[in-house]
DNA sequence: TAGAACGTTTAGTAACTACTAAACGTAGTA
DNA sequence: TACTACGTTTAGTAGTTACTAAACGTTCTA
């Protein structure tokens, strides 16, 4: 029944790790977040290899992609050669960043691909017979406004930055 | 400036694939998913293969985890041995079943483990220096109400089937 | 200046994924 | 019965990804 903390940990950053892999990150990702989470303390690069069990060369690559997706911070001792990591700890926080790193990425080109393609349709230059362009056109505009209320959802959330969980909670409520 | 019907098909349907690839999915399912839903007849598995250039072997096991998820529907004629597939064009039905597939993933599992960590922590049966404990259990906890926010939200989506895509979007200007 | 302690970059690898080609199973048709 | 028109399954492959090992560059120290 009794547990001690560094199985507990253990557990922990398997768990996360998991996470990641299913969201489409690398599994090592996780595994450092979660041991930087789950310390006090900003940590060396070099311990992150420790506990991780990964090389220096993947949490050196892995730990700028987290520090640019805004889920870690990179900071320095005076008079210390040595980097610190430590985690973000409000996630809303780190959701905004990454949804604003997503603003440029292939997902919204592709998406602007399809409003590209309404905009031709709408603006009459697309020869076909006439049904089938209409019915297009309607399919296409409606997989529009879907990506509109999810951009516009994604949006919602950023701004929520300043409500804290409970306020959330209570919004969500509404909803049923 | 004049585009041609098939034409346009075809940059949306390359959009939708760099979509699905973006999501996770192999693009072969964004591709599939396009052309049916561009489709104002539901077609046999023959022409998909046609209009997307892929095997038969593949078109047929994608279009069932599409179907799976609820993004397509399968039906057939009388008298008539072939299968025909149609697109769900309703996005949030299929969000639905998505979000409902995901319940017994490997996600979840990940997510109950956490649950779990807290448990333990909660009961007190961890050992170790006081301090650190405490300080975990207050990171695994915060984790967890996070999780249980994201857990509200797609609950919150679930019930919004109902309500029209015009209805969300005002719920979310409240918001603002 | 040499050496040590860092983080970074690079080249290579093992595992995985999204496919293709083709064999296969099945049910209707002559 | 053999033949045909389907969808499915399987074996193999090209491309990708998440890493490892090791060379490298830089900055501080003796």
């Amino acid at each position: 029944m009794a547990t001690n903390l560094s199985q507990l940990k253990q557990d922990f950053t398997e768990g996360l790790s998991q996470i990641s892999r299913f969201w489409g990150f690398p599994k090592g990702m996780g595994a450092i977040f979660a041991v930087l989470y789950l310390s006090p303390t900003p940590i060396p690069l070099d311990e992150i290899v420790s506990q991780t069990g990964l090389t220096k060369g993947a949490v050196s690559t892995e730990v700028r992609t987290l520090a640019r997706m805004g889920l870690v911070h990179r900071s320095s001792k005076l008079g210390d050669r040595k980097d610190y990591y430590e985690a973000e700890s409000d996630f809303y926080k780190s959701i905004r960043s990454i949804l604003k790193e997503r603003q440029n990425s292939e997902f919204d080109r592709a998406i602007r691909s399809v409003k590209e393609t309404l905009e031709k349709l709408e603006s009459g230059s697309v020869s076909g017979v006439e049904a089938e362009v209409a019915f297009v056109h309607q399919r296409v505009k409606a997989l529009q406004e879907f990506f509109d209320a999810i951009d516009s959802l994604s949006n919602a959330v950023i701004k929520l930055e300043k409500l804290g969980l409970t306020n959330v909670k209570s919004i969500l409520n509404i909803l049923k």
